[in-house]
RNA sequence: GGUCCAUUCGUCUAGUGGUUAGGACGUCAGGUUUUCAUCCUGUUAACAGGGGUUCGAUUCCCCUAUGGACUACCA
């Protein structure tokens, strides 16, 4: 087998959607599985769709995610440059090439004619073509006398190089994932490789770049199936043996039908981009709303594709290692936020107890809390089970950090009784004094003070953990009052009791 | 409209010419727990429809339906 070599070729046209970062992913796994290499080519032939800041965000995305590029405009390759407005001069060549062969001609029609032809089909209810059933009647090379179209070129009029699609052909072609493809060429169009701005069309810049960057493996979104037949047409006519083609399956919408789209995130409140976007219309990222890259690509590589045995949890290497083509689904997939938090829960409940603090004592930073490494490697430990993300942290241990401002009016119905104020009182003083104030230290005193007394435990201790935590939630009440303390534990009974009273 | 692609639990999916159609997320229920959550156990629920082929089709073929992509001098 040939070296492989594959490549993910963006257009920075704006953020790099999750389908984006997919295809990036798939292309990578599969280089990595078959020891070839990943490159990143970028698209950018469409000068009217440039956006500042597109192609960084690009690169910036793959790093986060360990998508790692080894032939790139950053990295460098023997096959540069890697970015196509810099090969500019490369593809008019190849395109005169196909216009000297016959396989392609000048036309002349403006975007106003086409524009006002199809509009006129449309209304008697057919789809204007531009292809062997038209093109003589069109403004070209092949309908014009020779001396008009000539002097048309020689004065410079603006004119696109189309490709000169057969009348009537049936072209077979391959594709890994979806098996052989007839399509006859009758209802193809004579596509633009040449735009009159002195740039190729994606479909010409595309087949050059990739023959010039000796591609071996296509894999692309499904959205470029329907011009794969073109595409095969052109490696036909330049005499160049075509690469393999996959085409992936589409992400689609959470809920009802259709791709997934920015607006899905917003409405359904889950990012659709791998990273914040700051120009223009902002858009949210995962990054930003704290999930982990290793989970973020893990839940990537499972939407279409699967190892074929029940393992969900995989490292990047374990996916480069149980990658393959085909075992790629066929049908789009619809993106579940749900699957994706459980996936960033997997994440963090094995992370190291003291990446967790660290990061979380950030959070507390901001929110004016300054606290020892040391506690919060306790408190992480007490609660990173009930988590998917370490900012949600916060609302599950806020009262660890003050006492409640207000109580839990259900809770109080149910557990505040006649004598509860007179059983908290007696706990209190139990407590004072107490001289062991680690959790098992109090757990066996109370527990002994409870039994001995012959008092109701779950009685007990929601009342307790009433005037501490002001609800019903949160970890055991020892490791609570442990950690905030004696003084905090007696302050938050006294606090309770006048607060609820009676 | 035309061309092409697709269709297994709500979702991601496994799977085979003969299976109790398997797993995961979610849901629900029970258990554990001083609470909530976790956790454990269990439950739930699917081969789009119709024709063939066949002893037998979820599996192979055809049609229909539905969904999707494409249909630009955009990628």
């Amino acid at each position: 087998m040939s070296q492989v070599r594959v490549r993910f070729a963006p257009s920075p046209t704006g953020p790099l959607h999750i389908g984006g970062v997919r295809t990036a992913l798939y292309n990578y796994l599969f280089a990595k599985k078959t020891g070839g290499t990943f490159i990143l080519r970028i698209e950018d032939t469409d000068q009217a769709r440039f956006v500042e800041g597109a192609e960084e965000y690009i690169m910036e995305a793959l790093k986060w995610c360990g998508i790692k590029v080894e032939e790139g405009i950053e990295e460098g390759g023997s096959c540069g440059p890697y970015r196509q407005s810099d090969r500019k001069e490369i593809y008019r060549q190849y395109a005169d090439l196909l216009v000297e062969k016959g396989d392609a001609y000048y036309a002349f029609d403006t975007t106003e004619e086409l524009d006002y032809l199809r509009s006129e089909s449309e209304k008697a209810g057919n789809t204007f073509i531009y292809n062997a059933g038209t093109r003589d009647k069109l403004n070209n090379s092949l309908s014009l006398d020779s001396a008009v179209w000539n002097k048309k070129l020689s004065d410079h009029e603006a004119c696109v190089i189309r490709y000169k699609m057969p009348l009537s052909e049936d072209i077979h072609f391959n594709d890994i994932i979806r098996g052989n493809i007839v399509v006859n060429t009758g209802t193809l169009d004579d596509k633009v490789l040449f735009k009159s701005d002195g740039m190729p069309t994606y479909h010409l810049a595309n087949i050059v770049d990739d023959h010039l960057m000796l591609i071996s493996h296509v894999i692309r979104g499904e959205e470029w199936l329907p011009s794969l037949p073109l595409h095969i047409m052109l490696y036909r006519s330049f005499g160049w043996d075509a690469p393999l083609f996959a085409h992936l399956p589409l992400l689609l919408k959470p809920d009802g039908k259709g791709k997934l789209s920015k607006r899905d995130g917003d409405k359904m409140g889950f990012p659709v981009f791998p990273l914040f976007w700051p120009y223009g219309e902002t858009a949210k990222g995962y990054r930003e709303e704290g999930y982990y890259p290793e989970a973020f690509v893990n839940m990537l590589a499972l939407l279409g594709w699967n190892p074929g045995t029940e393992q969900e949890i995989f490292t990047m290497e374990e996916l480069a290692e149980a990658f393959s083509l085909d075992r790629v689904g066929k049908s789009g997939s619809r993106f579940d936020p749900e699957k994706a938090k459980w996936f960033n829960h997997q994440y963090l409940i094995k992370k190291p107890v003291e990446e967790l603090a660290m990061e979380f004592r950030e959070f507390l930073r901001s929110h004016g809390y300054h606290i020892d490494i040391i506690r919060l490697d306790i408190l992480i430990n007490l609660v990173k089970e009930r988590v998917s993300f370490v900012k949600d942290i916060w609302d599950q241990t806020d009262f660890f950090f003050k006492a409640p401002d207000n109580y839990d009016q259900e809770v109080i119905k149910k557990r505040w009784k006649e004598e509860t104020p007179a059983t908290l009182l007696e706990l209190r003083s139990l407590l004072s004094s107490t001289d062991d104030f680690t959790p098992a230290g109090t757990e066996a005193a109370v527990k002994a003070w409870i039994e001995e007394k012959g008092y109701n435990m779950g009685a007990v201790m929601n009342a307790f953990r009433l005037v501490i935590v002001g609800a019903s939630r949160g970890p055991h009440m020892f490791d609570i009052i442990s950690w905030i303390g004696k003084t905090e534990t007696l302050s938050r009974i006294d606090k309770g009791l006048s607060a609820i009273g009676r």
